[in-house]
DNA sequence: CTGAAGCTTCGGTCAACACCGAAGCATCGG
DNA sequence: CCGATGCTTCGGTGTTGACCGAAGCTTCAG
């Protein structure tokens, strides 16, 4: 009786990953992860509002359904979502969810912002982070290899030369050095990877791209629209 | 207390459209809906191998959040997906979901199928959609425009000596004609619309087409592989 | 060694909701 | 006009899971 005629092998899964998404909690964790990169446990529980018993509950299922990953830190853990395709599926359900809501008005100067530059769990995406990737296979400072994108010699040079460490990028366990991942908003790929995130680090530290803390929306600053236009060759909207 | 200090105000919306994908029925219904195209009340009960009641409360819900709409005939009430967005999130998460799925082995063979021919809520997706829409774009049958595409003069020659019925098109209510719809798997565009629904109707009754009842991926018959590689200007996988 | 901090496990409470049968309303066929 | 069909609403049952406090484990500082 509870198996019906012919259900689909993957459907209990697919129930089980919708249901991880279907907690208040659990999401707002997710977005508090997707905004910025890592983050304690105990600073997730905070951001959730929930007591760290909860909390650390929520994050043993997440690390199960391989949402997130975590790093021991001493008596830390530090978690950050697994990789972009979790990004990519909680942004389609947000796009989603966004739409119904009524109020065009109010979606429209909040979304202007996300889809101008936003950061994407570490790395830059929107307009911002698809030009940014353009400019880099223009200039050939990445070449396109299986499975991502390879980092040239010229583009070591380039890199150093802003400023940007790129030696230990490679030897991170698990995380590719550049690969694409799918820019919602513009339908077309940015760059993900550490190299991406090495960089949106470099920009923000320098305070070209400033972020409210948890909000995903990057505000290019006055000295960022002056240093960015050149640096990457891409156009940026003033704030 | 109900309040956390800083909660975005789409987080709510965020996971209750969450919740509404977390039930097996209801994620079983629109599997059901995301192969085919309409159907009814009753049918739809009876994929998920539920009680008319159940089913019935199911429908209004997914209605209120605007996941599906439909048609009062008669007695009988036709439901269809809302829209290429709500595919496009159930394939994400469902990709997400199958990811997890240990055992890449069964995936492999089953999602070869699902990537080359596969039928995405009434049209044509994965390497055979994208490429069709890339013929039509060749041909100039379409011509891109604001907020999807335009069948130019040759268009509606071409499709009418193909035996296709454009007249009727336009005039669907709520359904635009022609827009892109981006496909998950090949990550670029295929064609979504009243055209591509009646073009895969079309492929259907002349059974160059063919699928399983309830399943998505489609199957190239013998005659298909002669008719639709000259018809359409595609190279398709021998079944 | 001791106390504090960060996190997890355990036990118990409470609200949400998926489910069905029965009853109620329209619509269709005769 | 009548019974049958398709769907919805209502009432009641049962399960799931989110939540917290307390207790336990490990790591760090002094």
């Amino acid at each position: 009786m509870a198996r019906p005629a012919s259900a689909s092998p993957h459907e209990p899964r697919f129930t089980r990953v919708a249901a991880l998404l279907a907690d208040a909690s659990r999401s707002r964790m997710l977005a508090y992860l997707l905004a910025g990169d890592y983050a304690s446990a105990g600073e997730l529980a905070r951001a959730a509002s929930i007591s760290a018993a909860t909390a650390s509950g929520h994050l043993a299922r997440l690390l199960d359904e391989g949402f997130v990953l975590f790093e021991q830190r001493g008596r830390h853990r530090y978690f950050r979502l697994a990789d972009g395709e979790i990004a990519q599926a909680l942004e389609a359900l947000a796009m989603v969810a966004e739409r119904g809501s009524h109020s065009r008005a109010w979606a429209s100067p909040e979304r202007q912002r996300l889809r101008h530059a936003r950061c994407c769990y570490g790395h830059l995406a929107g307009e911002l982070g698809v030009a940014m990737l353009n400019t880099l296979l223009q200039r050939a400072w990445l070449r396109p290899q299986a499975n991502g994108f390879a980092l040239t010699t010229a583009g070591v040079d380039g890199l150093m030369a802003l400023g940007i460490e790129v030696a230990g990028l490679a030897g991170q366990a698990g995380r590719p050095t550049a690969y694409p991942c799918l820019d919602w908003s513009e339908r077309r790929d940015h760059l993900a990877g550490t190299l991406a995130s090495a960089m949106l680090k470099h920009f923000m530290a320098h305070h070209w791209l400033e972020r409210e803390p948890g909000e995903r929306a990057l505000a290019v600053t006055p000295s960022g629209s002056r240093v960015l236009p050149t640096l990457l060759a891409v156009a940026v909207a003033r704030p």
